[in-house]
DNA sequence: GCGACAG
DNA sequence: ATCTTGTCGC
């Protein structure tokens, strides 16, 4: 359990969440490094981002992992907007694996939108974190995909808040910034 | 009031 | 993030 303290501003969620990210990761690797995994997904962007150096960057970078961003909405950056031109792309999206790029005004694919199954409404937004192809991040991401959301990012959302909603409702606990 | 808004 | 409303599938 951790205590946040900083607060939210988008564009800088890296700088609240990735250090509790690296110790988690550099714990596992002290107490049982067989299970250190070969690539992790970020619940968040990596070069899709304002300075192209999102959460996923941070935390592939600080511990050397390959990394993967995988947002639920679109971060407007770089001319990029949710408009009736971009809805209607994500309309076109027709089976799960479909993708189109998401190509900023400086003429560089900052990621992919990806429809993540058959019958998802909203798309994933796909970006490399560190030391992964934007193609690979897509395929990896489309197959942890049982529902909308990859499981290994959907299952850490779901204990988190079961173990808030265990820990919070007894007598004599802290309460915890939750991001 | 309006636009923007990763989590 | 959180909250609300509505729909669909089990």
């Amino acid at each position: 359990m951790v205590s946040l303290t900083t607060p939210y501003v988008s564009g800088f969620l890296a700088f609240r969440e990735v250090p509790f990210l690296v110790e988690l990761v550099q714990q596992l690797r002290k107490k049982e490094p067989s299970l250190m995994p070969q690539v992790l997904l970020v619940d968040g962007n990596g070069v899709l981002h304002h300075q192209g150096f999102g959460l996923a960057c941070h935390l592939g970078v600080l511990t050397e992992l390959p990394c993967i961003g995988v947002a639920k909405k679109l971060l407007q950056v770089d001319g990029l907007e949710n408009n009736a031109l971009h809805k209607e792309k994500i309309r076109l999206l027709l089976a799960g694996g479909d993708t189109f790029p998401l190509m900023g005004s400086s003429g560089t694919v900052l990621g992919m939108a990806l429809k993540s199954h058959d019958h998802s409404t909203k798309p994933l937004y796909v970006s490399v974190g560190h030391k992964i192809s934007l193609e690979v991040a897509v395929r990896l991401t489309h197959r942890c995909c049982r529902f909308r959301v990859p499981e290994p990012v959907r299952q850490a959302d779901i204990r988190s808040r079961e173990h808030i909603r265990r820990t919070l409702g007894r007598p004599g606990s802290p309460a915890a910034g939750q991001g």
